[in-house]
DNA sequence: ACCTGAACACCGTTCAAGT
DNA sequence: ACCTGAACACCGTTCAAGT
């Protein structure tokens, strides 16, 4: 009797993805990876080519973790509700910008999610121009935001009094008066939340789509 | 008499970025920076703290290769200049991006550059709100951009032959007709260019932009 | 066909030793 | 104060050997 299941590259891939989310992507190596299935680092190596390979599949199984457009939805929720949907993905796998990064082959599960997207608004109207411009600032847009999130020197989930005094440390206003005026903004504030500022940028390009969708007459 | 000047973080930093340009991130270890500069790997440890130290200062040296926005410039052209300026940084140096990514303290030049960009808005009559959106959402659009052109499955300075021909291959249109649509399109067009994909996108934010500063009475 | 152990050429980092 | 060499605990990958 097996004591485990056997080896699949599915199965080598979901370790991987096991161990970048407890330890980081610096902790992903054969060896580790190996030590989380219970089998040693050369036997990945018949399943996946090498380790290249395995980051390939790591890009692409994150992209099994965000949904796709709801059919029955109007494009611009549906987009919105998507946006929302890579950034939680993202964000959860903090490990998955990185390679998003230097991943140069789209696995299948990047180009069913494309292609549905794309499929998405060409069905509710879009000219094929409008649809790629706007897939492609979107895409561009949230991908940019969870960099700049992941990058924040301070936990955006944290509170507002953590957040100032770790900012306040790093900008002297003599020298930054205008980061420093911002946070002392925020401070005051009280309110600022991220997510509020991932959708305002996101209506700022969805507003201008909309524009654009009415002159071409969808 | 020496036969090379001293070591300073900066010039640590500058043969760490050397290193990177030639073989990517992945070259960028302590003995081969330490090889770069025609001494031994410990030596860096009197510099900079550690590796991880190393990256964070090779993070801000990316922000040395991006150009403040000119004080006579009306805002619209120059945040359209900074976005390129910022994009052709970016992607002359493929490695900073995975490095803005993972690092969590910002530092002094990409402080200065944030706080330059602010007082411009500012003294241009954007509302500290509508800056701070603006801001962010530029710059988020910008990164994402870069992201997604590095990450693009064929040369982008490429022939649309060699495009159609690598692209058709991974893409059969069975599977994925909508990106296979696109493909077709594209080839087809031959005048496809990811520098204006660049602006098209930008200009959406842009757009809406100006709209909130009529809005705010700017 | 699938898994392994030893081996090779690398890592980051420490430490005691040199100047 | 600055640089070094040896050492330690890691890497990815190869290869010949096992089942």
């Amino acid at each position: 009797m097996p004591q485990r299941p056997p080896l699949t590259r599915a199965r080598v891939v979901d370790a991987a993805a096991r161990v970048a989310d407890e330890g980081g992507l610096a902790k992903v190596s054969m060896r580790n990876v190996g030590r989380e299935l219970g089998v040693e680092a050369m036997s990945l190596y018949h399943h996946v080519k090498d380790k290249a390979a395995l980051l390939d599949g790591l890009a692409d199984w994150i992209y099994t973790r965000i949904d796709l457009p709801e059919r029955a939805t109007p494009w611009r929720p549906a987009m919105a509700a998507r946006a929302a949907s890579t950034r939680g993905a993202l964000a959860a796998h903090p490990w998955s910008l990185a390679l998003v990064d230097t991943r140069r082959v789209p696995g299948p599960h990047v180009l069913r999610h494309n292609d549905a997207v794309l499929g998405f608004l060409r069905r509710d109207g879009f000219p094929l121009p409008l649809a790629t411009h706007a897939f492609s600032a979107i895409d561009a847009y949230v991908y940019g935001f969870v960099v700049t999130e992941l990058n924040l020197p301070f936990d955006p989930a944290g509170s507002v009094d953590a957040f100032v005094d770790n900012v306040s440390a790093l900008i002297p206003a003599e020298r930054y008066p205008y980061l420093a005026e911002l946070v002392a903004a925020h401070a005051e504030e009280r309110g600022y939340s991220y997510a509020e500022e991932f959708e305002y940028g996101l209506d700022l390009i969805l507003d201008s789509v909309e524009v654009r969708l009415r002159e071409a007459g969808g």
